[in-house]
DNA sequence: CCAGATATGTCAATGTGTTGACTAATATTA
DNA sequence: TAATATTAGTCAACACATTGACATATCTGG
């Protein structure tokens, strides 16, 4: 390091503003150009999120929306209406679970997953690839990091906005990738 | 660095997977939190956004929706609706400009001023200090260099996806930063 | 000057995200 | 066992984001 640390206050409130007005940018531009990249195959962004989490091999026997929601960290609101999308385009089923008559498990469907596979999946590796152009596996790595801890900044800042107690089982569900 | 990047292709396109997750994660988590940190003034994340553009010295006499809109790199029509319920809550006001008659100024009201001087400013500068804890000053610059490439490279996507011709005038509207 | 191209703002449709309120089913506890 | 609390999913209201289509105004080239 040629230059410490010697922002003052002021210079790291700002640096602190520019970072999350990049986040704001990003999120925006992700959500954008990533479904215009599958918007061929009906999908968004977040419905390939869903997909991702369908296929991952502990999923195999279908997942609660309960539980799909604390992997996505969406409500349950939310994810209500987007199964519902997915499942008027055919990509998922969700069927009542036998041994808890309030849930439904959420299954891919045949043709689900083969528009993931066939379709979706080469198209993602192709953005993953122009998105993170000159990326090093380094600087991979680094971002993912800093990604999570702000991710668990804000987690601790949500539960003492408000106290949901739902929120307190967050080991339940390991939310460790999702394609 | 102890290990080299020797990470094959499957291993980097998990990573890749892993930071758009989390991206997605922490989008979701700062509208939700931030919003929450300054709902007791009606504002929202994407309303300080516009509050802090219009603080900037060089918008003292208005900016346009086109250039606001260009600034904060959303839609015209998103930003149309946005505008509107500021306009409503009192926050800013769009006058006609004289020059170009299709054109509306949007500009801070006294009110708003207030609102975001006295009251949202203390706030989203504690959210800051609580989200980015932890980070050194070190970390800030590098997570802010990660989060303009990416920007960058979405950027070039986008343009290759579909050419909407207005995207080409991307110098004229700087996007410094917004508070 | 006038016709075509371009820019500005708005309306409408759709998808994603939140919270609050509600019913129904399961768990807990007295 | 019965009363209470928690959990699961849905409905409704609202904010934010996109695109497409449109009327109007400005700009540009012949």
């Amino acid at each position: 390091m040629v230059f410490p640390n010697d922002l003052g206050d002021m210079g790291r409130m700002e640096q602190a503003n520019r970072l999350f007005f990049r986040l704001y940018q990003c999120a925006n531009m992700l959500h954008k150009t990533g479904t215009k990249a599958v918007e061929s195959e009906g999908l968004t962004t977040q419905q390939w999120a869903v997909l991702g989490a369908l296929s991952r091999p502990d999923t195999q026997n279908g997942i609660s929306m309960g539980d799909l929601a604390r992997f996505l960290m969406v409500s349950r609101q939310n994810l209500s209406g987007l199964i519902s999308r997915m499942e008027r385009d055919g990509h998922v089923r969700s069927d009542p679970d036998g041994r808890d008559r309030r849930s439904r498990l959420v299954t891919m469907t045949d043709s689900g997953r083969k528009v993931w596979l066939d379709q979706a999946a080469p198209k993602i590796r192709l953005f993953y690839e122009q998105a993170l152009d000159g990326f090093s596996n380094s600087d991979l790595t680094h971002t993912v990091h800093y990604l999570l801890k702000l991710l668990d900044n804000m987690k601790e800042i949500d539960a003492e906005q408000g106290h949901h107690p739902a929120d307190d089982d967050e080991h339940r569900v390991d939310t460790e990738h999702h394609v």
